[in-house]
DNA sequence: TTCGTACCAAATAAAAATTATCTAAAGGAA
DNA sequence: TTCCTTTAGATAATTTTTATTTGGTACGAA
C-alpha cells in the first residue's frame, strides 16, 4: 500500500477518488486487466463507468504511473511502474509473478520451479533507421 | 519462401489457398498484424473474408505453425514459428527485428545501434502451484 | 465571494475489433 | 470419382474500445 495521491501528483496528474481506487485495485495483486480492475472498483464505487477506467489506465500509462504488460492471447495486464523486470506467466492459471532481472540470462532460463514453455522477449526502443532520420 | 503446403500438413492442417497466402504474406517481412495480412492477401484473392483470416491465424497458432508476438499498445504481430528469439521493436516506426538469443543478457542490453527504452520479458510456462495440482 | 477556466466523471452513443452461425464449396483419402 | 470432413465466405452478433455530451468540482484571479 503506497501513497497513491502523492504518486499521481508526482506525475503531474490530479488525484481523484477513481484513480486512487484503480491503483489500489492493481496494487493488491500486482497485475490486473481492465475487467479485473473494473470489477474491483465498482464494488466500492457502483456508479463508476468502464469508460472512466479505460481513460484513466491510458492516461496513467502515458504519464508513467502504470505499465502495460502484454500477454499473448489475453487482455493486457496493468501494474504500478517500477524498475524493469521479467514475468513468469503461467499458461494454465494465468498467474503472473515478477522476477528480478539481475541474473544473467543463463540463470533465468534454468528456473527450478517453473516449467518453461515459451520465452517472449521484446526490447522497445528507437531503431537505427529512425535514429538517423532524427539526426537529419 | 518455404513450402507452406508441406508445413501445414506437417502440423495436421489442411492446405488451402487462403492459408498458404496468409503464410506467404507473413513470410515476406517476417512479422505482420491481421490488417497487414488481410490487405496483402485480399489483393490476390479479393473475396477473402477478414473472418477467414482471423480463424486461420488462430488455428495456425494453436497448431504450432504461427507464433503471436504481443506488442504493447498495438495489435499482435504474427510470424512463422521458429526457435525462441528476441525482438527489437522500434517505438517510432514499429519495425520488428529478430535477434538471436544465444548471447547473454548483459550482451543483449548493450545494443549498439538501438536506443533501448523498455525491456519486456515474458516467460510462459506452468507455475509451481499448477504443477503440484497436476500431480495430485 | 464570484467568476472563469480547466479538468474530470458518468452516461450514452458510436466505432472498431473479434467471434459465431450457417450454407455452399473445396480438400483429401479410399 | 465418391464420400466425408473441413473450410471459406457472407453475414450477424457480440465484445471491446473510443468519442461525445453534459454537468460537476477544484482552483486561482479579480
Ligand atoms: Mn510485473
Ligand atoms: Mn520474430
Ligand atoms: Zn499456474
Ligand atoms: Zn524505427
Amino acid at each position: 500500500m503506497q501513497n497513491f495521491v502523492e504518486l499521481l501528483k508526482a506525475h503531474g496528474l490530479k488525484s481523484t477518488f477513481q484513480r486512487v481506487q484503480i491503483l489500489e485495485a492493481i496494487s493488491i495483486c500486482g497485475h490486473k486487466d481492465i475487467d479485473e480492475i473494473y470489477n474491483d472498483v465498482v464494488k466500492l464505487h457502483p456508479t463508476i463507468s468502464l469508460a472512466t477506467v479505460y481513460k484513466n489506465l491510458i492516461i496513467m500509462k502515458d504519464n508513467g504511473v502504470l505499465c502495460e504488460v502484454s500477454v499473448s492471447g489475453k487482455k493486457s495486464k496493468y501494474e504500478i511502474k517500477k524498475e524493469d523486470h521479467l514475468h513468469l506467466i503461467c499458461t494454465h492459471c494465468g498467474s503472473i509473478e515478477d522476477f528480478t532481472l539481475e541474473a544473467s540470462f543463463d540463470k533465468i532460463v534454468n528456473l527450478q520451479d517453473f516449467e518453461l514453455q515459451k520465452k517472449e522477449i521484446n526490447l522497445y526502443g528507437i531503431c537505427t533507421k529512425c535514429h538517423s532520420q532524427k539526426a537529419s
